[in-house]
DNA sequence: TCCCAGGACTACT
DNA sequence: AGTAGTCCTGGG
């Protein structure tokens, strides 16, 4: 077990969107799976209790996953400093942190979202941790870890397609042969500037601008870009006069600069979660 | 039973 | 260069 004190919202954090298979247990924690393991996460007072499966590293893997050791308070400063309109926005998401994903599961988590609801994503997404990923048993309950590469490279259109995933099936049968003969090198991404990551993946069948946006902020860190949907065009919208997503880029990139995507992201869990 | 929402691709102008 | 039609699933 560990314990830890952070300004971190669990609960923003993990419902907010960036993850889709994650368990709102009876008792009010969550439970995730990350990399090797089960991870359950309860708030308790100014504490955050961790239980795992797996108790080694725990710490480490914690605090990358859910970003704990940035400095989001000089962000906000940073941020604010461009536009002081957002303030509340700001103040109401304290504590609201940027997920550090997978990259593998990320890249095959939003390939399914495209033209998806978020409880089909997640149903995909649990049919194939499922049927392909190891099983673990925590406190007494099964959980499936996300497949390897090595496993889902393994599948065919057809087994893709009995998890649900409808007409993507094909994308990711294509994007595992990507990875297979090294047209697609995750890892290389990282070292990649923004633009060049986002038409480098945008590149790949199933993947167009809105897919590689998420995969580069949720899972790489790239905290200039981000995807536009209803909420943020509602947004700007309505407290910038701003339409037009060319228009809100350029807004976006000019006043909040490299820290674009996490401005959005306030705005976008203000406006959608505020009373 | 039908109808709808939700991104990207394909095949058209 | 821009755009209508199409692909599936789950829920109303």
């Amino acid at each position: 077990m560990l314990k830890i004190k952070n300004d971190f919202d669990l609960k923003s954090t993990i419902t907010c969107g960036q993850i889709f298979r994650f368990i709102l247990e009876e008792d009010g924690s969550y439970t995730v799976i990350i990399k090797d393991r089960v991870i359950n996460l309860k708030e308790d007072n100014d504490y955050i209790i961790v239980e795992s499966n797996k108790e080694d590293n725990l710490k480490e893997i914690i605090y990358d996953y859910f970003d704990l050791d940035r400095n989001y308070e000089i962000i906000e400063k940073n941020i604010l400093k461009c536009d002081k309109k957002l303030e509340s926005a700001l103040i109401f998401s304290r504590g609201l942190k940027m997920i550090h994903q997978d990259p593998f599961e990320t890249i095959i988590a939003y390939i399914i979202s495209q033209n998806n609801r978020v409880p089909s994503i997640a149903n995909a997404l649990n049919l194939i941790s499922l049927n392909y990923g190891e099983k673990v048993i925590f406190k007494d309950k099964e959980y499936y870890l996300f497949p390897s590469v090595d496993k889902l490279k393994t599948l065919s259109t057809l087994d893709f397609r009995n998890c649900k995933v409808g007409f993507r099936d094909k994308y990711l049968y294509e994007i595992m042969r990507s990875i297979e003969n090294n047209l697609l090198d995750i890892e290389s991404i990282y070292n990649m500037n923004s633009e060049d990551s986002l038409k480098y993946l945008i590149g790949f069948k199933g993947i167009g601008n809105k897919v590689a946006s998420c995969i580069l902020l949720f899972a790489y860190q790239k905290f200039d870009v981000y995807p536009i949907d209803t909420w943020v065009k509602k947004f700007m919208k309505e407290d910038y006069n701003i339409e037009g997503e060319q228009n809100i880029k350029k807004f976006t990139y000019d006043t909040y600069k490299e820290y674009s995507g996490l401005a959005i992201q306030y705005m976008f869990n203000y406006k959608r979660n505020k009373k």
